[in-house]
DNA sequence: CTGAAAGCGCTAACAT
DNA sequence: ATGTTAGCGCTTTCAG
């Protein structure tokens, strides 16, 4: 074996003295830049192929003052909506030469507040994150950072640069539309206890305005936290309807809940949607295996992922360009749980 | 509405002088160091506050030879169990300074490569990736890194330096045993196309030779790719059945597909398990909200990813210590689709 | 097209 | 307990 005993990492200079080629035509080449002879390109090419050098993108970024990198920051990655928000920014960010980072807050403001800070210590070239509402510290800090923002998922509030999302008011609003036209009086609602999950408030806020609308207001809530998402379904969806029997719509705050609802209506027996209607949201690719098609609206996750990635992809780390707005607006999907009429 | 001032970003000479102190002192005092006066440590903190400075880690970094993060490379994100993965890997590494910067490969060999190689360009305190197969060139890099190496989810094979996972042939074997034991003798197998799953290829591999040991082969296999997981796992539960009828076990190479198909036989009325009995693998929570408990075979992932960050975090970047190896043993969990003699 | 010099913002290693 | 000096490995800038 040809290579160095020692174990430090290599070094341009090690590329440099291997090829006979100044250390600065070397950073030339391996930054792919066009003013290199062909001859020079292959040789420093081999040199570094056969060497196994890795670029110090550390010392680069430094010299350059610039940063390939673009912080995402998510609540969580346990309930398939963020897996797939992120799978729409990586396919968008793929020939950018930029590079997603992600980070988890678990829906803790304290804990976004950290994984801001430590993520814009990295001096990346944009950041998106979930949802508009931030601790002063943290909006402060992204105020300050002078990159490319966009705040995703939720467009009820006030952005701080960009945003991509759906209204959650509006998604709310309309399901209350569609359980009132097709006759439902009796509604109750199940979510989550997280007091942080502004979405999931939101929806309902807007569900309970919808519904009054119509003169009507919430019959039952049930909350949950912890444990399997569809055992939590079961459960809350029995022990709303044993408290309040005469309810005819569950609107449940997730589809993972919704469709543990569903399970156990249909093992009871009950008629579905006639007696009962149901509906979820996110509009979950798994929905599609269940026995009916649970009603949900589409978050337009993957596509929010991609459009927040153009928007940072798209702008250059000079000026800072005025924010972009972008509401999608999402399709109510009835399936078999709303009864038609 | 446009801030005038072009915004530098801020430097420690800043808060340096903003504060009155040098600026090596105002760099300990942010590096929690304990060697500096608490009066003069208020002071700094008082002044990086109010301006809001974040320090720069690339040119930390670059000066101490020392970056607090940990690559993690993962396949997808997209079916639950990597997510898990990850969430030990964030729990264990929560104390210890280190930060995991996480990356998909899509079970792609290139992919992965080409990601590993962006990851050590950033010169990572260590790196945990799945699986123990690479490109040659991905194996060199890691290497030749010169830092702490875990590979996860797989202990079939040989790995570079620490490995934490089970043994899947093994887990594929387990299944075999009690499947027979249980009385069952034509057995399919069901999975995803992908070339790229390993795992899922070796659990069929030890469920074949178990199999063998009996005397048994597969009585018919169907592969999959792309959509829905629940909803291929119900098509491909009809479609198996229809072309080879007799079966009277189904073993399915991932919990989701697994539940496709559960639901599937429920609703087409079959006796479960005595004509047919179903296995799936993972040992997903999800499982628990399902009419029945499907068997499945727990993958342990959230131990992986905890025991894997914890040999990352209790190494230092010297001397690089002989490899460790955790081999769990996953147990089988019967559930209500086995049947019990 | 190629090279030499001068930092990027911070910290290790010494002073004091 | 605090300050000074000298880089870390690369890229920018400017000369050949």
């Amino acid at each position: 074996m040809t290579k160095p005993d020692i174990r430090r990492p290599l070094t341009l200079r090690d590329v440099s003295e291997a090829c006979g080629v100044s250390e600065m035509t070397v950073s030339r080449v391996l930054r792919n830049r066009d003013d290199v002879s062909p001859a020079t390109r292959e040789k420093v090419l081999a040199a570094a192929r056969e060497l196994g050098y890795v670029p110090n993108k550390i010392a680069g970024g430094l010299a350059s003052q610039r940063v390939n990198l673009v912080a995402v920051i998510v609540p969580s990655l346990s309930n398939m909506v963020f897996p797939e928000v992120l799978g729409g920014i990586s396919a968008a960010l793929e020939d950018t030469g930029l590079q997603p980072v992600f980070g988890v807050t678990n829906y803790l403001a304290a804990r976004e507040e950290a994984v801001l800070y430590e993520m814009l210590s990295w001096r990346p070239s944009g950041v998106i994150l979930a949802g508009l509402e931030h601790t002063p510290a943290a909006r402060a800090m992204l105020e300050n950072a002078g990159i490319p923002v966009v705040e995703i998922m939720d467009t009820d509030g006030e952005a701080i640069d960009s945003v991509v999302g759906i209204s959650h008011r509006a998604a709310g609003r309309q399901m209350a539309e569609a359980i009132v036209a097709a006759g439902y009086r009796r509604i109750g609602f199940l979510g989550t206890k997280m007091p942080h999950d502004h979405r999931a408030r939101k929806r309902m806020e807007g569900l309970t305005a919808g519904l009054a609308e119509h003169g009507l207001e919430l019959a039952a809530t049930e909350f949950y936290e912890g444990g399997s998402a569809l055992a939590k379904g079961r459960e809350m969806t029995e022990a709303i309807l044993k408290r309040v029997p005469d309810l005819d719509f569950l609107y449940y705050s997730n589809d993972m809940i919704g469709a543990g609802g569903l399970i156990w209506c249909l093992e009871k027996g009950l008629d579905i949607p006639e007696t009962l209607g149901l509906a979820g949201f996110n509009g979950l690719e798994f929905l599609e295996g269940l026995p009916r098609r649970l009603a949900t609206i589409d978050a337009c996750r993957r596509e929010i992922g991609e459009r927040a990635a153009q928007i940072i992809a798209g702008r250059g780390m000079d000026g800072v360009i005025g924010g972009v707005r972008v509401e999608l607006t999402p399709v109510l999907q009835p399936g078999d749980t709303i009864r038609r009429r």
